[in-house]
DNA sequence: ATACTATTTGACTAAATAGTCAAGTAGGAC
DNA sequence: GTCCTACTTGACTATTTAGTCAAATAGTAT
């Protein structure tokens, strides 16, 4: 494969889009379903202009796709694996906190 | 949930440590078998501290364990969800490229 | 036109990450 | 002990990313 390093690229991009704790919940609260910016800023209680960045973040890297409706911008998961991502690595996490306290304890 | 956002945090730790194409690289050369540094290094044709600091990385992450033999130190896969997750996020980063070049062509 | 709301963008600083090269560690051979 | 190989770490610079605040944009209402 010729272009391996822009593909590589490109899902490097999506892992990225997904490496940063608001943008994770940002996931979680849309789930599957739309959201407005309003929504999300109000249910992470974050700064709106943060909030806008990190949404601009994931749709750059075709997690999120947008629709605008009058004032408000709304966004939703294009990417559904996206989610499983996150519930999988959340297990894994945990899984792995458990490991640790497992190997403190003896 | 309490601990929500450490949650979060340990989530965001594992995307950001498969956030880089040379560390898709990696995982894609270990898939299921276990390899030294100096099989990678070779694979990548990479600088060796180079390699070796990404290693840590997703070892940090939880991502790899290790293992010294003599001299050589062999990295593997102890996160299998993480192989999945490079596999579908590469065929949501092509099917992303489709529409976008179905878009341009109209 | 003004005023108001929802959202994005620009400018900026602070912090994190990546790459490189030199130096350090650890194990094996002699 | 010395030497060599495999790997890791430290120091450093360059680049990227994050957060914040002010300004800009876009739509609605009056």
């Amino acid at each position: 494969m010729p272009q391996n390093h822009i593909r590589l690229d490109l899902v490097a991009n999506i892992f990225k889009a997904l490496g940063h704790p608001i943008r994770l919940g940002i996931l979680e609260i849309l789930g599957t379903r739309e959201k407005c910016v309003c929504d999300i800023v109000s249910a992470l209680q974050a700064d709106t202009s943060n909030i806008s960045k990190h949404l601009s973040v994931m749709k750059n890297a075709g997690i999120l796709g947008d629709r605008k409706e009058g004032l408000k911008v709304y966004y939703r998961v294009i990417m559904p694996c996206a989610l499983n991502f996150v519930d999988c690595a959340g297990k894994a996490a945990l899984s792995a906190i458990e490991d640790r306290r497992e190997a403190l304890a003896g």
